[in-house]
DNA sequence: AACTTGCTGTGAATTTATTCACAGTGTGAC
DNA sequence: GTCACACTGTGAATAAATTCACAGCAAGTT
């Protein structure tokens, strides 16, 4: 097994990525861990920790070479290029998800979406044609997809995830606030709305008071 | 200091406070920690660790009355109870976010949106009254509005971020794919899709090589 | 009433993630 | 050249999160 890579520093290579990209539009070259740091909001040291995993190294006199840098990252997230990517559910997060992935130019883009509800079936929608739920073996395998986006209703999750398992795919980003059962060799990030904001309002209340007792 | 609750643990009751209410609609009345595990998709110990910090106590014979530990679960996340939330742009993202939200009965509700946009001012969506930014400072005060939800496009992010801390607001959940820089009393949580999406890729492809090699 | 069972609560061990701290080094100044 | 500097790469230390493992106990069983 590959000398294996914590989620958490997939997470922030990903980060550094657009930091630096944004560097590297501004036509700067060098970069030193601390910059990034400062711009991430970690440690220097945690970004020398991370680039380590890349097995890309720096000079100790210029810091990082930029392009050289993301040609690294690049080599290591992706390696195989764009990735096509299907979506199932079309409801209002769908929808809106399908907006903002095409607005940005990301490197995945959604070439398929899928929904139960005829009416929208065989549209088009932000230049995606969404296709019924009985196409999508087909179209899966078509267009060569191997990662999905799930942001169909709860009650149906678990559902559609094995249905897209069975179907080739290794990759789910849910949506959906259930912990999905899949077979090993498939990947689950789970992106949970709910959560979320229940955090934040534990630690907004918590601050509030924290402010108060601290003056 | 109250003893610190780590921000896991924190996500984590407020996934088994779901899967509880779904035992109590069944009419479910005690629960061992393995049956919350099984669901949640973790360990029975884990389980029984997050449930410490609410200083609530099962039974060794029957496990966890369900609606006590309900109970203390609300106490401990919400105690307040329904909190206002704020809504800053109005995008494709912010649109979605407010129909999700809307939709279900969630104890959080978006009582106030903001945009830039003079087009979308004035409107009222999805039974949102959508306010001018300028008017920000007043809406928030009136409504007593303490956390926001930020789908603004990243370049404005910070700030509005700003703006929002400046006034009174402890918490925020934000969509742009950036780090903010805000006062240490405020609460970030970030939702960053394109890095949630760069990881599934990730693991995805990984899979699917491995998935090929243990063969 | 004594015994069995399978749970909870939790100290201790382990694993994972982060930070420290410093040897080694390429670069620019003199 | 030689020196001083500010950085990188990384072993070791620390901190955080998770899991183990077991004492103690309430309920059912004989």
């Amino acid at each position: 097994m590959l000398p294996t890579t914590s989620d958490k520093t997939i997470g922030r290579l990903s980060l550094y990525r657009r930091l630096l990209q944004g560097f590297q539009a501004d036509g700067v070259r060098y970069i030193y861990s601390h910059q990034l740091a400062g711009l991430a909001g970690v440690t220097p040291a945690q970004v020398r920790r991370d680039i380590m995993a890349l097995g890309y190294a720096g000079s100790p006199a210029r810091g990082y070479h930029v392009e050289e840098l993301l040609e690294s990252i690049g080599h290591f997230l992706d390696d195989s290029g764009a990735q096509p990517v299907g979506l199932v559910g079309l409801g209002n997060l769908g929808r809106a998800l399908l907006a903002y992935m095409s607005g940005r130019g990301s490197r995945y883009s959604v070439v398929a979406a899928f929904d139960s509800d005829p009416m929208k079936t065989g549209r088009v929608i932000h230049g995606c044609r969404c296709h019924a739920v009985d196409a999508m073996k087909q179209v899966l395998e078509d267009e060569g997809i191997r990662m999905a986006i799930l942001a169909v209703p709860t009650e149906v999750a678990q559902d559609s995830a094995a249905r897209l398992c069975e179907m080739g795919v290794t990759g789910i980003l849910n949506f959906a606030p259930v912990r999905l059962w899949v077979p090993e060799h498939v990947y689950v990030e789970d992106i949970d709305l709910t959560t979320a904001l229940e955090r934040v309002a534990y630690h907004a209340r918590r601050r509030a008071t924290m402010k108060e007792s601290v003056k």
